[in-house]
DNA sequence: AAGTCGGGGTC
DNA sequence: GACCCAGACTT
């Protein structure tokens, strides 16, 4: 038996059950190859049911609210697939009449999707003969064929698309691309693969010169920037004791674009309530102000990919009169940031 | 080619 | 703490 069919033999005797499997719905597939880029399945899956409950066609996300999808999106990391895939589904319904795509080269003009998911998504849902490349099938094809090249350079990138593509199963790449996924996920995992018992272990280069540990090769690491954040808690009453606050909407670049956040204050490093109260009369203008307190007597640590967040709550008290307000029973409706959501969490407004 | 974008699981 | 996850986009 050759590669391809000993991985397609696997996948048939050991796939896992899962929600979007069986299904050749574009617009199904499509949505489950988003939120599963760079997401584990365990994590992605209510987050797909979600969605397809509030958005049973690409018709119905198509004339969403950006607001509704981000905080549906809530908490599963990576916003701008979610802005993305608003934008996607916007593109097809206006441009194609609704119709999904239904080739690679056609699918790669989606945003947000790339190589990989145009041609799982071709493959899945229409057969066509294209390779994926996740990390799954870098991992695979590296130990399998004993490559040394780093799979996050460009040589690399190409070098493994073209290596998928020449021991790509010819006649059944749907369940092939899933089975070479599947099988990284469950038996080539990237610590402790269970070579024991391995339909590819009389011909693994990795496992016959012992490489198994070294391989796939990834070059450079991402370097953490720290940050210090303030965020400035406003709270303050109307005549029938109704309590209000603030959040403001991030825009432009960077982090968690379009969500949500109390008023921040960014600081070179980490500030007190003096600095803080300094900075609460300059630039936010909260006349009235009566208390500064201190949420979190040591900074919370929120810690991104390439990010770590030093991040002080500071609950500022007063009889305010600004123009955006908004009643803090009403703060669930906001897209927020994990970080945030935590915080609304633990304090009793 | 390198940097940016989240949050959570695993060892 | 380091690494990874059904990657894509921007600079």
């Amino acid at each position: 038996m050759s590669f391809s069919d000993k991985i397609l033999k696997w996948y048939q005797e050991n796939k896992r059950d899962l929600p979007w499997r069986g299904i050749r719905d574009p617009y199904k597939i499509w949505l489950s190859e988003i939120i599963l880029q760079q997401t584990r399945v365990a994590q992605g899956t209510p987050y797909y049911f979600k969605f397809i409950e509030a958005f049973p066609t690409i018709n119905d996300l198509a004339n969403a609210k950006e607001e509704q999808i981000l905080k549906l999106w809530q908490g599963l990391g990576y916003y701008s697939r979610a802005r993305n895939l608003h934008t996607a589904a916007k593109m097809v319904v206006n441009e194609n009449d609704g119709i999904f795509p239904g080739t690679y080269k056609e699918l790669l003009k989606l945003k947000g999707v790339g190589d990989y998911t145009a041609s799982a998504i071709s493959s899945i849902c229409f057969n066509e003969r294209q390779a994926v490349v996740d990390g799954n099938v870098y991992r695979v094809l590296s130990r399998y064929f004993g490559i040394d090249i780093p799979i996050n350079t460009t040589k690399g990138i190409k070098y493994f698309k073209n290596l998928a593509q020449e021991v790509l199963h010819s006649n059944n790449t749907s369940d092939y691309n899933q089975g070479i996924m599947e099988f990284g996920a469950i038996q080539c995992t990237p610590k402790n693969p269970n070579c024991e018992k391995c339909p590819l272990s009389n011909s693994c280069v990795a496992l016959e010169k012992d490489k198994i540990k070294t391989l796939p090769v990834k070059v450079g690491k991402t370097k953490v920037r720290t940050r210090y954040f303030n965020y400035l808690v406003p709270i303050t009453r109307n005549l029938e004791n109704d309590k209000f606050t603030q959040l403001r909407q991030r825009k432009g670049k960077g982090i968690w674009q379009n969500l949500w956040e109390f008023p921040l204050w960014e600081s070179e490093k980490e500030i007190d309530a003096i600095e803080v109260e300094k900075v609460v009369l300059k630039k936010f203008k909260l006349d009235g102000l009566s208390e500064i307190t201190l949420h979190n007597e040591n900074p919370i640590v929120h810690k991104l990919s390439h990010q770590h967040l030093h991040t002080k709550f500071w609950i500022i008290e007063g009889d305010f009169k600004f123009k955006k307000c908004i009643k803090t029973l009403d703060l669930i409706n906001y897209p927020v940031p994990v970080l945030i959501a935590d915080f609304m969490k633990t304090f009793k407004f």
